[in-house]
DNA sequence: GCGACAG
DNA sequence: ATCTTGTCGC
C-alpha cells in the first residue's frame, strides 16, 4: 500500500485530515466476532521507528502472525497530527502480513481528537478495515467510571462523545477507546473487553509493544558490548 | 500570558 | 515516546 506524497508541513497535514474525516464510516461488521484481530505499536530511536503487528486469533488469543518494519519518523511530533508520524511504517508492517486480519486496533485515538480524525481513523480509510482506537490517555472529558471491569462512561469533547472510557481491569485506570473506521463504540468496548482477559491493555497492544521494542534494541545494538 | 497537548 | 528505584499487592 502506498503512502506516498506524505505532507511535509503541519497545514497539509490538517488539510488532509479535513478531507478525509468525511469518509469515517460508523457502521460495519461486528468487530468484537472478528476471528482475527491485529495490534499495532511502534517504538521510537532517535528519528528512526520501528512498527510491530501481532495478529491474534479473537477467540484463544493465540498469536496467528507477526510482521515488523522500520522506518524514518516520517512528521514531528505535533498533538492532533500524531498519526503522519507512525503511519507509513505501519503501513510497511501490514504489508508484510501474509493474512488480512478482520479489524485492527490501534495505539491511540480515533474519533476522539479535535478534528475526530485521530490513528484509528487514518488507519481505517487507509486499509479500508475496520478500526478501533485504544489509548492509554484520553483526549476530552469523562467522568471516572465505576471501579468493577466493563464499567464506562462517556469520553466527550467540545459537547460530542466521541469514545469512552473503559475499565478492563477493576479497580485500574481506564482506557480510551473510540471508533476508528467500519465500526460503533459498542463493539468497539466489546472488542476491547475480549482483548484484555489479564492486563489494562489489550494483548494486541501489549503483543506488538513487546515486539517493537525487542526489535528496536537489537537495531540499536544496545545489548552488545 | 498560562496551561494543555494521543505517541 | 523517554529520563528513572524500590515498593506494595495480587
Amino acid at each position: 500500500m502506498r503512502t506516498d506524497r506524505w505532507p511535509s508541513t503541519e497545514a497539509e497535514a490538517i488539510e488532509v485530515q479535513q478531507r478525509l474525516r468525511h469518509r469515517v464510516e460508523l457502521t460495519g461488521p461486528d468487530v468484537s466476532a472478528a476471528r482475527t484481530v491485529a495490534g499495532l505499536d511502534v517504538d521510537y530511536n532517535g528519528d528512526r521507528i520501528v512498527a510491530a503487528v501481532v495478529v491474534l486469533d479473537a477467540e484463544t488469543l493465540d498469536v496467528v502472525e507477526t510482521s515488523v518494519a522500520d522506518g524514518d519518523t516520517a512528521f514531528p511530533y505535533v498533538p492532533g497530527l500524531f498519526a503522519f508520524r507512525e503511519i507509513p511504517t505501519l503501513i510497511a508492517a501490514l504489508d508484510g502480513l501474509d493474512a488480512t486480519p478482520e479489524a485492527l486496533v490501534c495505539d491511540g485515538q480515533g474519533l476522539a481528537h479535535p478534528r475526530r480524525f485521530g490513528l484509528a481513523c487514518h488507519l481505517g480509510l487507509l486499509t479500508g478495515l475496520p478500526t478501533i482506537g485504544v489509548a492509554k490517555t484520553p483526549l476530552g472529558r469523562y467522568d471516572m467510571p465505576a471501579a468493577q471491569r466493563g464499567s464506562r462512561s462517556p469520553l466527550v469533547d467540545d459537547g460530542d462523545e466521541v469514545g469512552a472510557a473503559l475499565r478492563t481491569r477493576d479497580g485500574v485506570k481506564p482506557v480510551f477507546v473510540s471508533v476508528g473506521h467500519r465500526t460503533d463504540l459498542d463493539s468497539a468496548c466489546a472488542l476491547t473487553l475480549r482483548l484484555t482477559p489479564s492486563y489494562r491493555l489489550p494483548e494486541t497492544t501489549r503483543l506488538a509493544d513487546q515486539l517493537c521494542r525487542g526489535e528496536s534494541a537489537s537495531l540499536s545494538d544496545q545489548w552488545v558490548r
